[in-house]
DNA sequence: ATGCATTTGTTCGTATGTATG
DNA sequence: GCATACATACGAACAAATGCA
């Protein structure tokens, strides 16, 4: 019958053994490895992933242990699953390496997606106590804000609210308004080259606008970065926060 | 008139009297004495100040006087005052520094607080494909696994897995059981130093053991870590994962 | 989804004590 | 003594954010 066929199949045994007994769900076991070999970009951002069968097949488990890993890699969004169709990677997993050359859009296009950005805010504003003791200058004195949302591929990645001293870089607000892109801008009053000094991260949930504006459920945190860029001199030019939804984007540090 | 009035209601005496033409201003008696409390402890880091109403009626003044001190102590960084929700003593915030050469019990003494770890797992495992291709062993070899809750002052900081290749590092679950530190094992194994090569960080909501053990609430996010430790001769020496409790950790990025 | 209670934020107006010249 | 300026303190009302039922 079928099932003899079935079992007559030469059974190709799990190539990759999960471990039996070992404290660890074997579908959380595979769960992990999924999770592995997506975040190391196998398969790649809007690649599919095998077939629950395949997966049964590879780890030597069932196919509803399969399906109880999915579930959960589904849950943290690292997988979208579609019925009929397969389970896919979504297009927009994206690991954000933190050097101290890091660009936003340098980043984005090394993931082969198109930057863009849309500023919400642009003005000039009194320092408060957070931004002072960052931009290291007095409290109340003039800084240029501008906040803005990074699209990669008109998906949104960033929130980032930058602080600049209005008084060591004048003329940044007019550049900011024309040039397309920050580091443009700063190169236009005269910071032809800026560095990374520090980055902070946490994370936390986001809130509504938030939550909106980057197209993330309020129950998954975003990561949040605080950061200093200085010039080559060693002064301050930026003091910035940035949110980034998880897990769609992860920070990757490299020393 | 309004003025008797006031004076005839049982005026129920300020429990804390507040010298009036002391010479001192009132709002910096309260300042005052809300720092000395805060100082002791009452309300502990975290904790919630009574409400501006409660204070102005302790200290028989107004709500302004009591703002003009909380304001004060605001801009200390003692308190943080939040719309619709009230004054908090914020907690100490431990900032971890991800550098090649991050130590746990460096990084908890930097901030003044004495380290200590409550080994939660410690056996011998196949290594997992996540884990396999983490530590550059093939499936199945054997890993020595290392769960451990870190503490500063008793207070859990961090949640780490750590994994090991044990075919490289013979005698290192011994090494582990006795020695009171990760670095001591290695050592004791013939790992004099190792540096970190890589570190992923994400986010998201802890499950119901991990809020337990690591004693922060389940709607708050944990940062995750997923590093790669190598020898000075390059060898990867250790996987390892370790989930943070936000806001209680920061981590710090200094390139 | 909606309304309600609680709490902080803001803006009026008023009064008083103190330092200055 | 007097006028002025400033910090301090009180009172009332409303706005805005939050949490909860």
């Amino acid at each position: 019958m079928a099932k003899n066929e079935v079992a007559v199949t030469p059974e190709p045994a799990a190539r990759e053994p999960v471990l039996r007994q070992s404290g660890v769900a074997l579908w959380r076991q595979i769960a992990h490895a999924l999770r592995g070999e997506i975040g190391a970009g196998h398969p790649a951002p809007g690649g599919r992933l095998p077939t629950e069968a395949q997966l049964s097949n590879r780890f030597g488990v069932n196919r509803h242990t399969v399906r109880r890993a999915l579930e959960e890699l589904s849950r943290a969004g690292l997988v979208r699953v579609e019925q009929g169709r397969g389970s896919f990677v979504p297009e927009d997993v994206i690991d954000y390496t933190v050097g101290a050359r890091t660009r936003f859009s340098e980043w984005i296009r090394r993931h082969n997606k198109e930057p863009s950005g849309r500023v919400l805010r642009l003005l000039e504003v009194a320092a408060e106590p957070a931004v002072a003791s960052g931009l290291g200058i007095r409290q109340g004195a003039r800084v240029v804000l501008l906040e803005r949302l990074g699209l990669a591929d008109g998906t949104p990645v960033s929130l980032g609210t930058h602080h600049f001293p209005a008084a060591r870089l004048s003329g940044l607000l007019e550049a900011l308004r024309e040039a397309p892109t920050i580091t443009e801008a700063l190169r236009r009053v005269g910071v032809s080259d800026y560095l990374r000094q520090v980055t902070r991260v946490s994370a936390r949930l986001p809130d509504a606008r938030e939550a909106e504006l980057l197209r993330t459920p309020r129950s998954r945190p975003l990561l949040i970065t605080e950061n200093i860029n200085v010039d080559r001199a060693g002064a301050i030019v930026e003091y910035g926060t940035a949110r980034y939804p998880t897990p769609r984007v992860q920070i990757v540090f490299e020393p």
